[in-house]
RNA sequence: GCGCGAUUAGCUCAGGGGUAGAGCGCCUGCUUCACACGCAGGAAGUCACUGGUUCAAAUCCAGUAUCGCGCACCA
C-alpha cells in the first residue's frame, strides 16, 4: 500500500510477466481426459512465415475472448494453434530472394530449392506465433501443428489416394486459370475480377469466297488473333446469314478460317461477330469443341508469344504484343478503330497480373459430400454469423465446379502419383482415355517398389488441399474424441469458399460429421478513408508498434469495441487510444481502492446504502447483458457494456458517492459496508473483463489480494460466485439513487450556467417532493460539490433565485449577487418551452381515440404516466415563473 | 445482368414500431486529495428519397438514388 504506484498503467511491465506465469502454470493446456464439457477452436493457421497484421489481431483476440470466457464458464478448453506452409506465397518470396542473387529455382534444382525454402522457414517462421503470444492468446502451444508435419503430410496424401480410389480425383486436359508469373494453374477462387481499362479494337477480316467483302470484328485481345481458328456469329443474325459456311482470311499468319454459327454469340455486342481463339479463352474453347476447330496455342507459359505467333512476335510479352498486333492491322488497313473500353479482367490474386486461360493437363477433384455440406448450413446445424453468409455459401455450393488441385510449384505436398517412364510421353500428351491412364499409373502414399522405372508427378497440391483437413487432421484420436467437432470457428468471409466450405465437405467425408457448430465471420478492416488495408498502400498499421504503444490489452479492447456486427469495420488508431485510456481508468480506480484502509473484519458492516444496492444491481444487470451478448457473438456490445458500466456507472457515480464514507471520520460500519461493496464490484468486474483485458485484470486481481495461493484470475469460475439478490429492495434503491443522480445533474447544470466552478461550495435549498430525501442530502451535496443542502418545505425564495425542478423536489441556489430576474425568467421559459412541447406530444396521443382503443394497454398507461409527469413538472416551473414575475 | 449489404450528430458507428443513442471531435469551465490517458457542463440529427401498412414508422413493406461486396464466359 505504501509503494508509489504510477498514475498510468504501464503494460510493458505487466503483460509479458503474466503471460510467462500462465505458461509456467500450464493454464492453456487442454486435457482430453477431463470430465468438463468440451469447448474447442482450431486457429485459422496463418502463413508460417507471415507477420501479424490487424486482421490477425482482431481474429485471434476474438478467439481468445471465446476461449477465456469458456474456461471461466467451467469448460475444458482446447484452442489449437498452428501454421500453414502457404505454397505459392512462400515459394514466391524465396524465388524473389533467389532472383536477387541472380539465380532461379530451376538452376538450383528441386531438392536444393526445397532446402532453401526450409531454411528460410527456419529463419523467418514462428515470428507470428511469438506475436500471437504477445497478444495474450491462450492457445495450447504444446499442440501447435504445421501443415508440413510428417503425420499431417501423411494424412494429406492418404486423402488424395482415397479420393482417387473413389474416382473423385481425376486428371484431365482442361482450360485452367494460368498465372504467367507464378507459372502455375490456379483454382477459380484464386482469380479476382477487376475492372480494367483497355481498348476495344474493331478490325476486319476479308471473306475468302467474296474478295472485297469484310466481316467486322470487335476484340479486346488482338494479340491472340494468330491463334484464331474460326469466326462465329449468332445463327439467327440476319446480317451474316449469307456468310455461314464460308471462310475468311486470318491476316497473320495468313490462313483461311471457317465462319460458324453459335448460340453463344451476343448479337448486341460489338459487331455481333466473335473471333474464336480456342487456346486462349474458355468460351472460345467450348465453341471450338462444338465446331471441331483447331487449337493453336500462341503463348508460352510465362505470357510471352511463341513461334506460332510469327517471328516478329516471338518472345514478346502479351501486353506489348497487343499494341503491336493492332499496329500491324492498321498497317494492313484492317483496323477500323480503337475504342476506350473497360471490362472485368481476372487477375492472379498472388502475383497481381491478368491470368491467362490455358489448356493444360491438371488434377481435379469432384467435391465429395456436397449435399451434406450444403444442408448442414442451410438447415442450421452449422450456424453462420452474420447469417447472411448462408445465402452466399448456398449459392456457391449449388454451382460448385470441380477443383483444380494441382500446382506447378515445388513447395508443398507433392502429388503421390508415379508414371512408368516408358509410357510417360503418352500419358503426358493427355490423349489417352481415363481408364487407360488409371491402369498405367501408380497412386499411393508410397512409391512403387521398382522406383527407378517410374517418375513421380512434378506437381504439388494446392495449399487448401491440406488446410481443408485442418479441424481434424490436427488432432489424434483421443483428442478428437473429446474436442471434435469443434465449437467455434472464427475467420474472414473472404475465405468462405477457399476454406470454410471445403472443411465442411472434408469433415463429412472423412469424419462423418460437421467440423464446427458455429462460424463467426469477422469483417474486412478498412482504413479511416474506407480503403482496404494493404502493404502497397502503406495504410496497414505496424501491429507491434501498436502493441508497444497501447499495450496488448488496450489494442484488444479498442478493436473489440468496433468488432464487426456485419459490415466492414474502419480502423482508426484513436480506438486503440480509447482502449489504453480505459485500461488506465481501471488502473486508477483500483489505485483509489488501494489507498483506502484494508477491511476491518471486527466491524459489522452497516446495511447497504441505496448507492451500494444500486451499483450491485447494475452489476447484476451487466452480467445478464453480457451473457446475452456472448450468446449472440456481439463482441462490440460486450465491450461497450463493460466500458459503460465501469466508467459511467461505477466511477462517475458510485465511486463519487462514497468518498465521504471512507475517510477516518466516517462511521466504521458504513466504511466497512462501503469497502465490502467496492471489493465486490472489483472482484466481479475483473472476472467479467478478463477475457477482453487478460493481463491487466490478472495484475489487478493480484494487487487487490483476490488471488488465492497458486491460483489465477483466468481460472476463476464465474458461476460459483454470483450472489443471490433481494430484487425488491434493490429496485427501490435503484429508483432512489437515480433520483439523487438526476437532481445532481440539474444542480451541476445550475452551477455551470452561473459560471460557478464545479467545486465551488454554494448554498442550496431543497423544497422536497419525496419523504426520504433527508437521509441522502449529504451524498447529494457531495455529488453536487457543495457544502450542504438545506431541506425546507416552507421555503419562500426571493425573486430571481436560480432554481430547478428535480426528481426529489424544487432546488434553489440562493446566492448573493446572483439575483437576476431577467436571466432567470429566460432560463425558466426555455425549460417551460421544452416541457410544453413534450406535454403536447402526449396530449395529442391521448386525444386520439384510435390510440386509446387500439394501442396495447401498457403503452397507453405509460403515455398517461408520462403526461402526468410532464404536467407536474410544468406546474412547478410555472409556479416558479409566477413567483418571479408576480 | 442476378444476389447481398449499407445510407442515423462534424467523423466512426450502435439501435430498431410507442421520449433519437455511444465514442471521438467541437465549445465552456476545472491542477476537486484515483485518474488531464482526467472531471463537470454544453451545442449538435427532416434517422438518404418517394409511396404504402399501422392508432403510431427512423424502425416493417415496396420502389428510387448513391456507395460497397459477391456471383455471372458479353468477346
Amino acid at each position: 500500500m505504501s509503494e508509489e504506484i504510477s498514475k498510468v498503467y504501464q503494460p510493458s511491465e505487466v503483460e509479458s510477466q503474466w503471460y510467462t506465469r500462465w505458461l509456467e502454470a500450464s493454464c492453456f493446456k487442454a486435457d482430453e481426459n477431463s470430465d468438463r464439457e468440451a469447448y474447442s477452436i482450431v486457429i485459422p493457421p496463418p502463413n508460417v512465415t507471415g507477420v501479424l497484421h490487424l486482421g490477425h489481431v482482431l481474429n485471434n483476440t476474438i478467439q481468445d475472448v471465446l476461449s477465456r470466457r469458456a474456461r471461466m464458464k467451467g469448460k475444458e478448453v482446447l484452442w489449437l494453434p498452428g501454421t500453414d506452409h502457404a505454397g505459392i506465397a512462400t515459394q514466391a518470396v524465396v524465388e524473389r530472394a533467389l532472383r536477387k542473387e541472380g539465380t532461379t529455382r530451376r538452376e538450383l534444382g528441386r531438392e536444393a530449392f526445397l532446402d532453401r525454402v526450409r531454411q528460410w522457414k527456419d529463419e523467418h517462421g514462428g515470428i507470428i506465433i511469438k506475436q500471437l503470444k504477445r497478444l495474450g492468446c491462450s492457445c495450447d502451444w504444446d499442440r501447435e501443428r504445421y501443415t508440413q508435419d510428417d503425420d499431417y503430410v501423411e494424412r494429406v496424401l492418404n486423402v488424395f489416394v482415397d479420393l482417387y480410389n473413389k474416382g473423385l480425383i481425376y486428371r484431365g486436359k482442361r482450360m485452367v486459370n494460368w498465372c504467367p508469373v507464378s507459372q502455375t494453374a490456379l483454382s477459380d477462387e484464386e482469380v479476382i475480377k477487376r475492372p480494367s481499362k483497355g481498348s476495344l479494337y474493331y478490325m476486319r477480316y476479308e471473306i475468302v469466297e467474296s474478295p472485297g467483302e469484310f466481316l467486322e470484328i470487335a476484340t479486346t485481345r488482338p494479340e491472340t488473333l494468330m491463334g484464331d481458328t474460326g469466326v462465329a456469329v449468332h445463327p439467327k443474325d440476319p446480317r451474316y446469314q449469307k456468310y455461314l459456311g464460308k471462310h475468311c482470311w486470318r491476316p497473320f499468319p495468313r490462313q483461311q478460317i471457317p465462319i460458324v454459327a453459335d448460340e453463344h454469340i451476343d448479337m448486341e455486342f460489338g459487331t455481333g461477330v466473335l473471333k474464336v481463339t480456342p487456346a486462349h479463352d474458355k468460351a472460345d474453347f467450348d465453341i471450338g469443341q462444338r465446331h471441331d476447330l483447331e487449337v493453336i496455342d500462341v503463348l508460352n507459359p510465362d505470357g510471352t508469344l511463341n513461334a506460332l505467333a510469327g517471328a516478329e512476335f516471338e518472345g514478346m510479352d502479351r501486353m506489348e504484343a497487343r499494341e503491336k498486333a493492332a499496329d500491324k492491322l492498321e498497317e494492313l488497313g484492317l483496323l477500323i478503330k480503337r475504342e476506350p473500353y473497360e471490362n472485368e479482367v481476372g487477375f492472379s490474386e498472388r502475383a497481381n497480373v491478368p491470368i491467362e486461360p490455358r489448356l493444360s493437363l491438371q488434377w481435379f477433384l469432384r467435391y465429395p459430400s456436397v449435399p451434406e455440406a450444403t444442408g448442414s448450413v442451410l438447415q442450421g446445424d452449422i450456424t453462420f454469423r452474420p447469417q447472411r453468409w448462408v445465402k452466399t455459401y448456398g449459392h456457391w455450393m449449388e454451382n460448385i465446379q470441380d477443383w483444380c488441385i494441382s500446382r506447378q510449384l515445388w513447395w508443398g505436398h507433392r502429388i503421390p502419383v508415379w508414371y512408368p517412364k516408358d509410357r510417360l510421353a503418352e500419358i503426358q500428351s493427355g490423349e489417352l482415355d481415363e481408364d487407360t491412364v488409371r491402369s498405367l499409373i501408380h497412386v499411393d502414399t508410397q512409391p512403387p517398389a521398382d522406383a527407378e522405372a517410374w517418375t513421380q508427378d512434378e506437381d504439388v497440391l494446392d495449399t487448401w488441399f491440406s488446410s481443408w483437413l485442418w479441424p481434424f487432421a490436427t488432432m489424434d484420436e483421443d483428442t478428437r474424441k473429446k474436442f471434435f467437432p469443434t465449437t467455434d470457428l472464427v475467420t474472414g468471409p473472404d475465405i468462405i469458399f477457399f476454406w470454410v466450405a471445403r472443411m465442411i465437405m472434408a469433415s463429412y467425408t472423412f469424419q462423418g460429421e460437421l467440423p464446427f457448430r458455429n462460424v463467426f465471420f469477422t469483417s474486412l478492416i478498412r482504413d479511416s478513408k474506407g480503403r482496404k488495408l494493404s502493404k502497397s498502400l502503406g495504410n496497414s498499421p505496424d501491429c507491434l508498434k501498436l502493441l508497444d504503444k497501447y499495450g496488448a490489452d488496450g489494442v484488444r479492447f479498442g478493436l473489440l469495441r468496433i468488432a464487426p456486427t456485419g459490415a466492414d469495420i474502419r480502423y482508426d488508431e484513436d480506438r486503440m487510444k480509447e482502449g489504453r485510456n480505459f485500461a488506465t481508468k481501471l488502473w486508477n480506480a483500483v489505485r483509489f481502492r488501494q489507498m483506502q484502509t484494508p477491511v476491518d473484519a471486527s466491524v459489522t458492516p452497516a446495511a447497504p446504502s441505496i448507492y451500494a444496492l444500486d451499483i450491485l444491481g447494475k452489476l447484476d444487470a451487466l452480467e445478464d447483458k453480457l451473457e446475452t451478448a456472448y450468446q449472440n457473438y456481439r463482441f462490440n456490445d460486450i465491450a461497450n457494456h463493460l466500458y459503460e458500466f465501469f466508467w459511467s456507472q461505477f466511477c462517475d457515480w458510485y465511486l463519487e458517492s462514497v468518498k465521504n464514507d471512507l475517510g477516518d471520520s466516517a462511521d466504521p460500519a458504513v466504511k466497512a459496508m462501503t469497502l465490502e461493496t467496492l471489493d465486490r464490484v472489483y472482484r466481479r468486474f475483473l472476472m467479467l473483463l478478463h477475457p477482453f483485458m487478460p493481463h491487466l485484470t490478472e495484475e489487478l486481481w493480484d494487487r487487490l489480494g483476490f488471488a488465492a495461493e497458486g491460483q489465477f484470475l483466468m481460472n476463476e469460475d464465474l458461476a460459483a460466485t454470483r450472489p443471490p439478490w433481494d430484487t425488491q429492495e434493490s429496485a427501490q434503491a435503484q429508483e432512489r439513487a437515480a433520483a439523487i443522480y438526476e437532481a445532481t445533474g440539474r444542480a451541476r447544470n445550475l452551477k455551470a450556467e452561473y459560471q460557478l466552478g464545479a467545486n465551488k461550495a454554494v448554498r442550496f435549498v431543497l423544497k422536497p417532493t419525496v419523504d426520504w430525501v433527508d437521509e441522502e442530502t449529504d451524498t447529494l451535496a457531495l455529488l453536487i460539490g457543495t457544502a450542504g443542502i438545506e431541506v425546507r418545505a416552507d421555503y419562500q425564495p426571493e425573486k430571481g433565485v436560480p432554481a430547478a425542478v428535480t426528481a426529489v423536489g424544487e432546488l434553489y441556489m440562493p446566492l448573493e449577487g446572483l439575483i437576476d430576474v431577467a436571466e432567470e425568467t429566460k432560463r425558466l421559459e426555455k425549460e417551460i418551452g421544452k416541457v410544453t412541447k413534450e406535454l403536447e406530444k402526449t396530449d395529442k396521443k391521448l386525444a386520439n381515440p384510435n390510440f386509446v382503443e387500439r394501442a396495447r394497454p401498457e403503452i397507453v398507461d405509460e403515455i398517461r404516466q408520462r403526461r402526468t409527469d410532464w404536467q407536474k413538472r410544468l406546474e412547478q416551473l410555472e409556479e416558479m415563473l409566477g413567483n418571479l414575475v408576480g
